[in-house]
RNA sequence: GGCCCAGUGGCUCAGUUGGUUAGAGCGCCGCCCUGUCACGGCGGAGGUCGAGAGUUCGAGUCUCUUCUGGGUCGCCA
């Protein structure tokens, strides 16, 4: 049996008169008289409107709950009074038959369809199924099924095949925590989820396989954030063999811009190629490894013009400052973002003004003045120019001049260009760090990438001919508007650099084979150089929607507190179950 | 795990230095209304003020504990 003729967003002037039947869930029933009524038709497409004007519809339509789905054959009517705000509002249905297809046994729902972006989020994902069904969150599941769909066919376009990896797989001992999954053929031994398929991928190069690439799921069980769901997310992970950085750039400086343009919400995007920042530049200019390009506030260092001015916290200490020019706003404006620096930070951020008359005015000027001239002149400053500097130890000075460069910047209009979408690529880290906790040398991100120089710069650093800390990874992240998209790395493909790697942290050749085993193995047997790089799809799609918060573009996400309180997970199982696994709980949260 | 914020009818929120019977909008129920489209009008139901303890003659309001949610830091190779 035919269920509808047309959908609730398709109907036009130009079916009037047509024998219709549409389906839907009834969104609202508007009495205007004792025998006039608007019934609100809605589907997945939009809304059409019917009109009741008999008595026995009126009857029927009154005892219909909103949200019950209705199917409805009738004729197609030019309205009388037409709604221009709606694509079917020149039309409407005049019913001959109305019936329930599946009634809302609801009167009164958990919130209106309409609003539910308002609710309180835990109503709202325990009702997903009804938050679902606002053509806000409809258009979000849209918009992600279309990046994606639009992504793999980029990828596709440009030889890369998409391979799906195991989801049950080996507990990796590095990085973040692995969710297990208990085995039941072998008592006490577990599956772990894939905290990415960074191994599977580098064995596929090592396999033959020349470009590859997946939406892939990821699962590190940390705690959540506003633009990280706790438990899975998605990237776009791709691996290309026999390629460098360029390669792999060139790819994705050729499939971003499109989808972004057009699927975001401003339809400008960076040209390739992107602007490229060495790691120690975005720290001494951006304060940040996340620069906001829109923004064109930088910081410098003046520590040598200002450290010794008398003023206090600026003594012994590197003094960042950010210059902006053309500044109109008022002294309440400046310590409103002050404020907000400040709070971000948790350091203090100082400042002083060049006037009209371009003397040195409000904030630090008392200690600015007696150098005015060689402020103004060393620091190139003109009139209407305001100053804001940070200071304190290296890089707390540059983190406090990056949270003043993005507070600022995104108040002032003439130094924020906002609509559009600005690429950087962020190269050359540091491949070791001196570690917080352990004092000793470490990998600053991961052991897979290749140290710049390859085997050589690692032997003069054995040898102690230079310092460890100053060999490079050949490792970039990509960052869109401030926010990290995805790090990258051409891989270290070679067995005995990998060794010589991990000596430099004081392990070896059996720590490489133990914590890798398969992949140090396939190395073993021929591998190509290889590049790749993993863009997190789910935050692709909330910076396209323009979402403050992740959960607005995963259908049904986790909470806060990694429970999917829809499905009610984790939840508790049967003993039977846990005795198959051969697990005993010995602690349960009540205790 | 630390810190910050919030919790008041189904939903969103107001509630003054602690003081009479805890209010509003939306939703729900009833009646009225022949062109509505956030329809409108009149009336009505609906609250252990997250929970527990304390201070007080008196607590939605103050204190402590606790639970829940959100944000943030840690964490996320």
């Amino acid at each position: 049996m035919q269920s509808r003729t047309h959908t609730c967003g398709e109907l036009r002037l130009s079916d009037a008169g047509k024998n219709v039947q549409l389906s839907g869930w009834m969104e609202n029933f508007r009495e205007v008289g004792s025998n006039l009524g608007f019934i609100v038709l809605r589907d997945f497409y939009g809304t059409t409107q019917l009109v009741v004007e008999n008595e026995e519809m009126m009857k029927l339509a009154k005892d219909i709950v909103k949200e019950s789905t209705i199917t409805v054959k009738g004729v197609v009517r030019e309205r009388s009074s037409k709604n221009d705000k709606l694509p079917t509002g020149e039309i409407e249905v005049v019913p001959e038959s109305i019936e329930v297809l599946g009634a809302c046994r609801h009167n009164e729902l958990p919130f209106e369809i309409n609003r539910s972006r308002e609710a309180d989020e835990n109503i709202r994902l325990k009702n997903r199924f009804l938050d679902l069904r606002n053509p806000a969150m409809r258009d979000n599941i849209l918009l992600r099924s279309n990046v994606i769909a639009a992504l793999r066919s980029a990828m596709c376009a440009h030889d890369f095949i998409e391979i799906t990896t195991p989801i049950l797989t080996a507990s990796s001992p590095e990085g973040a925590r692995d969710y297990l999954v208990p085995s039941r053929k072998h008592p006490g031994k577990f599956y772990a989820l894939p905290q990415a398929p960074q191994q599977f991928k580098q064995i596929l190069m090592t396999s033959g396989i020349d470009r590859y690439f997946q939406i892939a799921p990821c699962f590190r069980d940390e705690d959540a954030r506003g633009d990280r769901s706790p438990g899975e997310f998605y990237q776009l992970d791709m691996e290309m063999a026999f390629a460098s950085k360029e390669d792999v750039f060139e790819i994705l400086e050729d499939v971003l811009p499109p989808v972004f343009e057009k699927f975001g919400k401003y339809d400008r995007a960076s040209k390739a190629p992107f602007t490229r920042i060495p790691f120690a530049e975005a720290m001494e200019k951006y304060g940040t490894d996340k620069p906001d390009l829109r923004i064109d506030l930088v910081s410098e260092d003046v520590s040598g013009l200002l450290s010794d001015i008398g003023f206090d916290p600026f003594k012994d200490n590197t003094v960042k400052a950010v210059v902006i020019s053309d500044f109109a706003e008022s002294r309440k404006f400046i310590d409103k973002a002050c404020a907000e620096v400040e709070m971000l930070t948790a350091n203090k951020a100082y400042w002083f003004r060049i006037d009209d008359k371009s003397e040195v005015v409000g904030g630090i000027a008392k200690f600015i003045s007696p150098i005015k001239d060689k402020v103004i002149s060393e620091m190139k400053l003109s009139a209407n120019t305001l100053v804001v500097l940070s200071a304190g130890e290296k890089g707390a000075a540059q983190k406090t001049a990056g949270a003043i460069i993005k507070t600022f910047g995104n108040l002032l209009p003439n130094h924020i260009d906002k609509e559009q979408y600005q690429f950087c690529w962020i190269v050359d880290f540091p491949l070791y760090e001196i570690g917080e906790e352990s004092g000793e040398l470490e990998f600053c991100h991961n052991p897979f990438s290749m140290p710049t120089g390859g085997k050589q710069v690692l032997l003069d650093a054995k040898e102690g001919k230079t310092d460890p800390l100053s060999i490079m990874a050949d490792q970039y992240d990509l960052v869109v508007n401030g926010v990290e998209l995805s790090s990258g790395a051409v891989r270290n493909h070679d067995p005995e650099i990998m060794i010589e790697a991990f000596e430099l942290v004081g392990l070896g050749e059996d720590d490489v084979k133990a914590k890798f085993p398969a992949m140090y193995n396939a190395f073993t047997y021929g591998a190509p150089p290889h590049a790749g790089i993993a863009p997190g799809v789910d935050r692709m799609v909330m910076l396209l929607a323009g979402e403050e918060s992740i959960r607005e573009i995963i259908p049904f996400p986790m909470n806060k507190n990694a429970q999917d309180i829809l499905m009610g997970a984790p939840g508790e199982v049967t003993k039977a179950q846990l005795d198959e696994l051969s697990i005993t709980i010995t602690k349960t949260e009540e205790e």
